[in-house]
RNA sequence: UGGGGAGUCGCCAAGUGGUAAGGCAGCAGGUUUUGAUCCUGCCAUACGAGGGUUCGAAUCCUUCCUCCCCAA
């Protein structure tokens, strides 16, 4: 038997493909899901921290004859995530859980686990590809550019990045769930997971945060750029720049959230999409897989596509970011990721629009 | 209680005799491993209330009610 691997295994078809591919390739592979909510915790069944989820993946794991292990670290995910989470928007600020829980959950507190059994690897289901040339590890693009995944990666360290396979990143989703019918996996009609093992029935993220933390409200106003109050809103963690629906306010056209002012917990509004545009941004917390460039394209949110930059590196270890074209919506608190054509060459965090 | 104006979906607003546009908000789906964005669909048997004219009225007449403005 080859080299020790850990498989990130949330019971659903993907994960469940990677253990089977890397069983096939030869690994000593080792099962693992991580259990980051409580099953009372209002969380739908098909979550991919759930129940439904650890029994799913032990299956795939007991008919791929590999042994498979469940680590309880809730109280872990909710110090690491949610609740670093539900700061950010105290602060005006948009977080990106996904990222965190990559970085903290997934490659943080399973790669101590798989470094304690001795694995040299971690597997995840992740749509992005490892390049391997010599010793050095390129981060790429998934192959399939709308699944793509590599932005939720974009924070991973170095150090993580180097033990990463990532055996779904040459593949589409459709070819995946076509292997895992050849393989005869359980899990192969399973429907994709969504933003569950984040949110409470029905609730949505923020309010889930607030009310599992037992948080105030924060009531306040909308008003728009000349700072006239246009009416109270619902709560300032509930909005988030270029939000437009749910804001409960018509000012008769499209009203977009421009700007969030934590001090008193105003939500600026405009009818001008214009005025959601930004030059550039400024981010902080970089981390480089090459050496820094001049240029490169920044993507500055999931669905973004990247827009070429330049990058103006500041004394105090930020950066600012100008884009060739303005782009919409730059939202501090969410991520940057820089890359270099198909491959990601770094990471940071937004902290304003410039 | 003199003069003028207005009352159509939660908000704004078309419609001036022929059988209720549209926008915003809202709701329901879709897309999406974050929040958003985006896409699709739904959303007034009803036009402040009563009476009348008419084959037919939100649209004409009339009474009442309510708002607003200008005078006092």
């Amino acid at each position: 038997m080859g080299p020790r691997m850990v498989i990130a295994m949330s019971g659903g078809v993907d994960s469940s493909v990677v253990a089977a591919l890397m069983v096939k390739a030869g690994w000593d592979a080792v099962g693992v899901t991580l259990q980051l909510r409580s099953c009372d915790d209002r969380m739908a069944s098909r979550s991919c921290c759930s129940a439904d989820g650890i029994t799913q993946a032990r299956a795939v794991a007991g008919a791929l004859g590999i042994p498979h292990y469940v680590l309880d670290c809730r109280e872990t995910f909710l110090d690491r995530v949610m609740r670093p989470a539900w700061a950010e928007y105290e602060q005006g600020r948009t977080p990106s859980p996904c990222l965190h829980c990559n970085r903290e959950m997934k490659f943080g507190y399973l790669g101590e686990y798989a470094e304690r059994i001795g694995a040299e690897r971690i597997a995840t289901g992740h749509y992005a590809r490892v390049l391997r040339v010599g010793d050095d590890v390129h981060l790429l693009r998934g192959v399939d550019r709308a699944k793509d995944q590599s932005y939720f990666l974009s924070d991973l360290s170095p150090e993580q990045v180097a033990r990463l396979e990532l055996p779904l990143g040459a593949l589409t989703k459709p070819e995946v769930r076509a292997l895992a019918r050849d393989l005869g996996l359980v899990t192969a009609e399973r429907h994709e997971s969504q933003d569950i093992c984040l949110a409470m029935e029905g609730l949505g993220f923020p309010e889930s945060l607030r009310q599992r933390f037992d948080k105030d409200t924060r009531p306040g106003n909308f008003v728009d750029t000349t700072g006239k109050v246009l009416g109270p809103h619902e709560g300032f963690h509930r909005y988030t720049i270029g939000q437009r629906r749910g804001l409960g306010i018509a000012l008769g056209a499209r009203a977009y959230v421009i700007g969030l002012r934590a001090e008193d917990a105003a939500v600026i509004l405009s009818t001008e999409e214009a005025d959601l545009h930004s030059s550039g941004l400024r981010a902080s917390g970089l981390h480089w897989y090459t050496a820094p460039p001049q240029r490169c394209e920044a993507q500055i949110r999931s669905r973004h596509p990247g827009a070429p930059a330049r990058l103006e590196f500041q004394g105090d270890g930020t950066v600012l970011v100008h884009f060739d074209t303005p782009q919409s919506a730059v939202t501090p608190g969410q991520a940057v990721a820089f890359y270099d054509g198909e491959r990601l060459i770094g990471g940071g965090w937004i902290d304003a629009a410039i």
